[in-house]
DNA sequence: AAGTATACATAGAAAAACTATGCATAGAAA
DNA sequence: TTTCTATGCATAGTTTTTCTATGTATACTT
């Protein structure tokens, strides 16, 4: 029951999220799609991944598929009906954590406003 | 180097923040501004608290003052020079990684805009 | 031929927050 | 007066998450 624990979990709910997107990805696609929207501000490594990966596989929130590439094998990763209803939930949870971190913090959000 | 670590450390950001905002606190007291601040969404506990507090102190980016409340103990800590400098980068820092999170979710701000 | 990018994977380390305790004072309720 | 709750600090040990460091292998570029 993660009620606390300061955000951790974050790379799943990024995954679930970018699931939720883009249909279905496979690891190698999601460093770079988190590299490349985060200005390479957030590197994911292999050794958070892939672990990441199988925990929600696990958990049954998503499935894979796997194919050969010509000869390289890939796996893809796509939402479980189970996965689709947890992203709602997380991404609240990250959401209002996050609120909560900035009304502390005191943090203003970078807007464009006109 | 906490380049990436998906936000960890976040507690000693708040800690550093809040004694920059009220000068000099003792650690009940913490829990209780967070608790306060959050409507209840983050609680504390004393195992994360302390260990957090002596870890800024070894870091040498807060100092104590112990003393008795009648016949209480009660430990106030307070910013050292380092640790006001600490502050404005971790701030930064946090705010940056929120606002990637942000990117990659897609998470709207609460916003009352006028 | 060598280097880089792609692609998956795991073992072991490190860090952070947690649970569960323990001790003790103080005030309120029963 | 006893018990419960709040205050106040602390640590030992566990769990979780991400990391570093590897390992294997294909594919493309130079």
């Amino acid at each position: 029951m993660p009620t606390n624990e300061l955000i951790k979990g974050t790379l799943g709910t990024i995954i679930l999220k970018l699931l939720q997107e883009n249909g279905k990805m496979y690891g190698y696609d999601i460093t770079r799609v988190v590299k490349q929207r985060t200005d390479g501000k957030i590197l994911l490594k292999e050794g958070s991944l892939y672990p990441a990966l199988h925990k929600l596989l696990a958990e049954g929130l998503v499935k894979t598929e796997e194919m050969l590439i010509g000869n390289r094998p890939r796996v893809y990763y796509s939402l479980t009906p189970a996965g689709k209803k947890q992203i709602a939930i997380r991404t609240e949870e990250l959401a209002g954590f996050m609120e909560s971190i900035r009304t502390i913090m005191g943090i203003q959000t970078t807007l464009s406003h006109g």
